[in-house]
DNA sequence: TAGGTTAATGAATTATTATTCATTTATTTT
DNA sequence: AAAATAAATGAATAATAATTCATTAACCTA
């Protein structure tokens, strides 16, 4: 197995996330995927060690990318609201540009988790993300004292997911960034509205 | 293949539900689910076409059953918010009451796609409760007039199954139906819950 | 209880694919 | 340009499991 990340490595990367996006990791086979990169089956297995393999390196790669854009979208922001407002814009964003991508982490999770249980870090490095955001929220003041970070961590990622699965249902056919903002005042000010009191 | 819902067909689902809960479904064998309902692997195949309706039986018959409840469960409310609050609840007890079937709702949801395309109702029949809710509350003036009812419905299912999936990834450790209010109260008064004070 | 009918068995068959590796082709070195 | 090395090939192998079906067991019924 070939160790470094040649021109080759990514073609074949590329269409695996390809191939798995549209028959599912199990139904996929290597020969679609080593067909599809113009090579041979066997060349696979110069670049991975086995067909898990191909899809824990996809998942690795394309994670890493990700991430660091997140997290440069959330510095980029200065109060707890911009940080979230960029953050879920960022996500949207590149799960719409990369839709094989966005497939693939919405479909085949579980069965990473079982072939490379580091792959919970993923989701808990955005958790995290999004548990720094809400703290500094309540030291601001503009998110309240009494959320309970864990759950709400959780409702705003599921939140999103949703929002993406839904979109991949839908072939990919509306405009998923447009959903950031509606979505995020939703998250800070939920479906009764901000009360009006008055005082006197 | 036998047509009746005999008592064998119903040991057979609960077995297949244990072992496809535990391997997911691609991993799962024939035998694997025999063994655990006590018959040979040929029995299988006269109370079901292949392996792909295994999954799909009991899909359908769980869906029956928790629809049922969900409906049950939202009529017996009179406000949109009761409603909501007695579904939240329903979905997450109903879900922690089998955690087999939110394994694998979770994880095969995609796959099932491939197999039977009119699954794809099932989350729409949800989906359509939430509107019904949401549109009352609205008529009701307890939930705001300017929500995208399409995006609210998808931010409060994505949530829920967010809560619900990282409650399996926790192996079912700790009480899901108690999340139900912080949840609810999340959906409702978002994260800013602070209020507008006006003074005169 | 013999004869007929239905249910269940599980070993053998079939089908599918991941993986290997002897061979060929391409590239680099001397 | 020969020799040496590296890269790639793809047919053959090996492994796995879904499915079938000839046979056996269980259950009726007259």
């Amino acid at each position: 197995m070939r160790k470094n990340r040649s021109e080759k490595y990514h073609k074949i990367l590329t269409s695996a996330g390809a191939v798995f996006a549209e028959f599912g990791f199990h139904k996929s086979t290597i020969s679609q995927i080593a067909t599809k990169a113009g090579v041979a089956d066997g060349t696979l297995y110069l670049y991975f060690k086995n067909k898990d393999d191909i899809l824990y390196q996809f998942i690795s790669f394309k994670t890493e990318l990700v991430f660091k854009k997140m997290h440069a979208a959330v510095e980029d922001g200065k109060t707890a609201e911009a940080k979230l407002r960029n953050l879920i814009r960022c996500h949207l964003a590149e799960f719409q540009n990369d839709k094989h991508m966005a497939v693939i982490f919405q479909s085949e999770v579980r069965y990473l988790r079982d072939i490379e249980p580091q792959i919970k870090n993923i989701s808990k490095m955005y958790l995290d993300l999004l548990s720094e955001i809400i703290e500094q929220g309540q030291i601001e003041g503009s998110m309240r004292q009494d959320l309970f970070v864990g759950l709400v961590k959780r409702f705003i990622l599921g939140a999103v997911e949703g929002v993406i699965s839904t979109w991949v249902s839908a072939q990919g056919r509306y405009d998923l960034v447009s959903m950031a903002d509606p979505l995020v005042d939703l998250y800070l000010t939920g479906l009764r509205g901000a009360e009006i009191k008055i005082e006197s």
